[in-house]
DNA sequence: CTGAATCCAGGCGGATACTG
DNA sequence: CAGTATCCGCCTGGATTCAG
């Protein structure tokens, strides 16, 4: 935070000046560090999907599954006991027959909501701008005879 | 956007306002919707990682190589290329011998920048909530006897 | 209903060797 | 230097079945 704005970035000036600095010179690129470690397990399509449905309230295992189109219910519980096991949500069982198990977000987990719901809108809102990319770059020259990547 | 605060949601008032509730009801759960792919595709650690290191600027591809730590040249180039086809970063080849390659991040992808960053932010600052939130978990009961996700 | 267990294919992703 | 090509292990993740 403060202000060393040393002077060995002459050109580019489009970063986004309060989170980067931080973050880049704190390992985040090294797999042992831990604040890797949690993005990697966050940064991943089955959990933030879990996190959007699950800050809409409370819902049971059922919910979820349907809501989240076409995950496998391994892929569900898997995600689940992770991000429990990461105090980001909490799963509540009834027993009751039928069983009952209740998710929710925990304090933490709502936290990290905003975060992913920012990135959410992000995809939404630059839709048009990646198809465009995609459409010219696949009229582009350089893209003969590379193997499609995803 | 407009105040439709319905009345169904009794116990939860954790939800970041702005963000979510546009993004829940537009097709993110499903995988055919485009703002699914989207975020599918900028939500894995190698494109997080990249896009972190070229928010310092214009880099090498060797500097990417060097900066983060453990990609293979396979993953390094499949990720470039992704980003490079969806407009998030730019290739520039320069014509020499031994030849040099900048990649830098377009417009599009320093919007992308930001959010990235939050979320990176995020993790460094709930490290010390997630390990305890682990280790609260392993003592618990229900932590046996369970497959460890992960 | 909420998972657990098992099976299995596809692909992610690492290692290596090789080019222009 | 900046990739490309190839091989391949292994793990993700889907499908299915079964249990409490």
């Amino acid at each position: 935070m403060a202000p060393n704005l040393n002077a060995n970035k002459a050109e580019v000036s489009y970063l986004p000046q309060p989170a980067l600095n931080r973050i880049a010179n704190m390992g985040i690129f090294d797999t042992s560090c831990e604040g890797h470690q949690i993005l990697e397990k966050i940064a991943n399509k089955w959990t933030i999907l879990i996190i959007y449905a699950l800050t809409q309230g409370k819902k049971r295992y059922s919910d979820l599954k349907q809501q989240i189109v076409g995950i496998s219910p391994k892929m569900l519980v898997q995600n689940l006991r992770s991000l429990e096991r990461s105090g980001l949500i909490e799963r509540k069982v009834f027993p009751t027959v039928p069983p009952r198990v209740d998710y929710s977000l925990t304090a933490l987990g709502a936290s990290l909501a905003e975060p992913l719901a920012i990135l959410g809108e992000w995809a939404y809102q630059h839709i048009p701008d990646v198809n465009k990319a995609a459409k010219q770059y696949d009229n582009s020259p350089e893209s003969k005879g590379f193997w499609e990547p995803k």
